[in-house]
DNA sequence: GCATGATCATGC
DNA sequence: GCATGATCATGC
């Protein structure tokens, strides 16, 4: 008689028929046609693991698994340098129905039906070899909310349905929230299909539910064993439980946060002695938390003059002269960048030198995304053509370029192979300086 | 005082 | 070796 491999209806025997994959590939768990195998790097390894491992429709638009309740995710890995796993990248939920969602209660929301209880299969991601190939590492990971983690789930959430009810579904960003994400997904550039929202004219991206990667870098922390949580206790969220850090400190001189850190300058010019102190002030001192680490937040620092415009203007990576001239504004690196969740540390100058005076959470507004945008494409248009006219900081209410290199012998090519200093993307100081005056709390 | 150019110590 | 976050320097 036919015995089934496994019983697709228990939870247990998923799991425990998916622990055949472990250590190994698909290529070598199962027989696959000869069509699929001659795939090179084609195809999503998801869903040729749904169709010829667990042998199931992978067209079917609810969860996995429906009779056990159980939801299948399949994610590459890197990694690190000290041997452990961070995640390749976020992990997509499903798309956004922005018209389905405002009818949509948390308990019984299309997301958390989904993620309340999913199987996470993770492989080691190796760009040259094809995706039967992709070796499974670490075991199945059965994934469960708890309770800290549903808490600020949906929160997240509840932040991205109130954007779609006040008629915002095309203002929705990455830096919204925390742990869940609304990311874009599906074709960007010419074939970009906009998608319609019910509170608004406004045709707005087709977005996804996602785990962030620092979120899904945390659940894969835990599965290995050693990380211990931002915070244990349920009555204060994440982005309290990262301000509660630097709260000791609000109102000190740098000179005392110094000495109770024990962290002093060393040598006469160390430009990025602010950013340590704060990094510290979180209390990791090389590594910082996952959070950070994984680029969900973006940490900047800020010295305020006396006359609470910053010193300086807000320095984002080096422009890679090759690469903007390939990508569109949404899969540029400015653009993750300022979608990004920022906490601003900010030191007042006084007279008795620096303070650090507030700290606080902060996402870039759309209206001034799109501007951000519009410095981006003047950028990558005079880089096409070879030119070295960047836009400058009296263009743009928020943005500019100029020079960021170890010295003007630092340079990158141009198409035409002339060399130019290599430049990055700036937030322009007065742009920040609104950004401080209109934090209240 | 401001715009812009030039550069630094650090960590990976 | 090099990008990074950030600061220093110069000239108008």
């Amino acid at each position: 008689m036919f015995q089934e491999k496994y019983d697709k209806s228990s939870v247990d025997s998923i799991v425990s028929y998916s622990n055949l994959l472990t250590g190994k590939t698909l290529d070598e768990v199962v027989t696959l046609p000869g069509k699929v195998e001659n795939l090179k790097n084609k195809g999503d390894l998801g869903r040729l693991i749904e169709t010829h491992f667990f042998e199931i429709d992978p067209s079917n638009q609810q969860i996995d698994f429906p009779e056990a309740g159980l939801e299948l995710k399949v994610t590459g890995l890197l990694r690190r340098t000290d041997g452990s796993f961070s995640a390749k990248e976020r992990l997509v939920l499903g798309m956004i129905n922005f018209h389905a969602l405002i009818e949509e209660d948390w308990e019984t929301s299309y997301v958390y039906i989904k993620c309340q209880l999913m199987l996470i299969l993770f492989y080691l991601y190796n760009k040259d070899v094809r995706r039967i190939d992709q070796k499974f590492v670490l075991a199945p990971l059965l994934y469960q909310i708890t309770e800290w983690d549903e808490a600020e789930l949906k929160r997240d959430w509840q932040i991205i349905r109130a954007k779609v009810i006040a008629g915002k579904a095309h203002e929705l960003s990455e830096g919204d929230t925390f742990l869940l994400g609304a990311c874009r997904k599906g074709a960007g550039g010419e074939k970009e299909a906009l998608r319609s929202q019910p509170k608004s004219n406004v045709l707005a991206k087709s977005r996804a539910f996602s785990f962030k990667t620092s979120y899904l870098n945390r659940i894969i922390q835990r599965h290995q064993g050693g990380y211990a949580p931002v915070a244990n206790a349920v009555d204060y969220n994440f982005e309290d439980s990262i301000l509660l850090k630097f709260k000791p400190f609000l109102g000190k001189n740098v000179r005392a946060i110094s000495s109770d850190l024990n962290f002093h300058k060393s040598g006469k010019n160390h430009k990025g002695f602010l950013s340590d102190l704060s990094r510290r002030m979180l209390g990791t001192s090389k590594k910082l938390l996952p959070e950070f680490q994984d680029n969900a937040i973006e940490m900047k620092t800020v010295r305020l003059e006396a006359n609470g415009i910053p010193r300086e203007h807000m320095s984002f990576p080096q422009i890679d002269f090759d690469e903007i001239r390939n990508q569109t504004w949404e899969d540029s690196e400015f653009f993750e960048k300022v979608e990004r969740k920022f906490l601003i540390v900010v030191f007042d100058r006084d007279d008795d030198g620096l303070t650090l005076s507030k700290v606080f959470f902060w996402n870039m507004p759309y209206e001034d995304r799109l501007v951000a945008g519009g410095v981006w494409e003047a950028t990558k248009a005079a880089i096409e053509r070879s030119q070295t006219n960047f836009p400058r900081a009296k263009a743009s209410r928020v943005a500019h370029v100029r020079p960021k290199a170890r010295n003007k012998q630092d340079t990158a090519a141009l198409p035409d192979g002339s060399h130019f200093p290599k430049q990055a993307f700036w937030l322009n100081r007065e742009y920040i300086a609104d950004v401080i005056r209109n934090y209240r709390r």
